[in-house]
DNA sequence: TCGAGTCGATCGATCGATCGATAGGTTGCT
DNA sequence: AGCAACCTATCGATCGATCGATCGACTCGA
């Protein structure tokens, strides 16, 4: 179908080339159609960088408030929230970079709606975090700061995760997931916590969702 | 001085609204002067992005090193590290952001010299962590994710700090050690270790030479 | 008098967006 | 069945605006 493959070809040049450097021509160029049938789509090209981030931030949410649904144990919840965060990070590359880069782009009321959906992601890690704390698992001074730089390390497996690397993503993610365990000191009898103590519902990504470039992933 | 005024107003234009999306007129009209009068100073708009980037990188990695020839032990070195790291990202919050998000405008031999820049500063991260973890005194299962993380986990700061923000930078930097003391398991005697227990020469930013940036801060 | 600094005017290219035209498919009326 | 009306998808041509960059001319202190 012609939309889904303008929103492809869109997807691809915004986390290449960035937004701004982007052109209506490059745009439909890459979707093998003209410029003007690209306004049959849309109506502005701001309307596809929203409907790219919009969609990335509603998917990443969604599951993420499934993880929350089935496990209670803070230390649980936050090695799937990175094995979540991590994971979707690095099979819909291209997604996660244009919401993580591309946010200066954005105008008006959807400006204010996509920091909506991101104070909505955050403040879920933050209570994961003071529920740690108060159940005594977790060591941290400072919430606030610990989710900033929790979903600062995450999120910067987009940009250099690539399936040809060295690390398999199930190394990555369990990796990512016994680094944040160790960066709450996450305890249980004095003993600091990894993943594989968690037996965490095999695999924690069991709870993804399909997501928009996921698909491209598959087909790629 | 002209040239350093159309420095300060390009860089304020960077990384506000990104290398593409800020024309030659915008930083004419910042700098006060003629869109003409730009081109007395430099060849190219990407000779300003390039100057910024080189600027910033260049400093970071001088006062990386200081803090390498002042401190021996792993975990003084590592908390140095994210100290210096995480004050000039504060400091000097527009250079790192432009920095850390116009990498992609670059072309050529410039993408190249700056890729080296970063390598090599990554580099030095790198073998901080394996001297601590061959001295016992950190407990990583992969010292390059590590490095990923932590890095990525400092540099953040650049996007969300704020002079009125409710934690001022001293506490944001030792706190930020401390998280990544935590990270890396950071242990002496079995316990684990804090920025306080250190004592690290006061405080590690001394070793911060002036910075592009940092005079602009002052004056602002 | 000469070079550094600045300007207004302007270049060709490209930008995001719109236009009217057209081909093909579907619907609805007779 | 036949035909008119409408709809969707696409196109080439083109709009005014702006882009990065260049040019020659002017100013003024050394």
């Amino acid at each position: 179908m012609t939309k889904e493959k303008i929103f492809q070809a869109a997807l691809r040049l915004f986390a290449r080339k960035g937004f701004e450097a982007t052109s209506i021509r490059d745009i439909a160029l890459e979707a093998e159609v003209t410029s003007s049938t690209l306004y049959h789509y849309m109506k502005t090209k701001e309307d596809l960088l929203v409907a790219i981030m919009q969609e990335g931030l509603q998917t990443l949410l969604g599951n993420a408030k499934e993880v929350l649904a089935e496990l209670e144990a803070p230390e649980q919840q936050l090695a799937a929230f990175v094995q979540l965060h991590v994971t979707s990070h690095a099979i819909d590359k291209l997604t996660a970079l244009v919401v993580d880069t591309e946010f200066r782009a954005l105008t008006g009321n959807t400006r204010v709606e996509i920091v909506r959906l991101r104070s909505e992601y955050e403040l879920l890690w933050q209570r994961i975090l003071t529920g740690g704390l108060e159940g005594g698992v977790f060591t941290i001074e400072n919430t606030k700061l610990a989710v900033l730089a929790l979903l600062q390390m995450c999120t910067g497996v987009a940009h250099w995760y690539s399936p040809d690397g060295p690390n398999s993503l199930e190394e990555i993610s369990l990796n990512f997931s016994d680094m944040a365990l160790a960066l709450v000191q996450a305890k249980r009898n004095g003993k600091q916590l990894t993943v594989s103590d968690l037996d965490l519902p095999e695999p924690a990504r069991f709870f993804m969702k399909p997501w928009l470039g996921a698909a491209a992933h598959e087909h790629s």
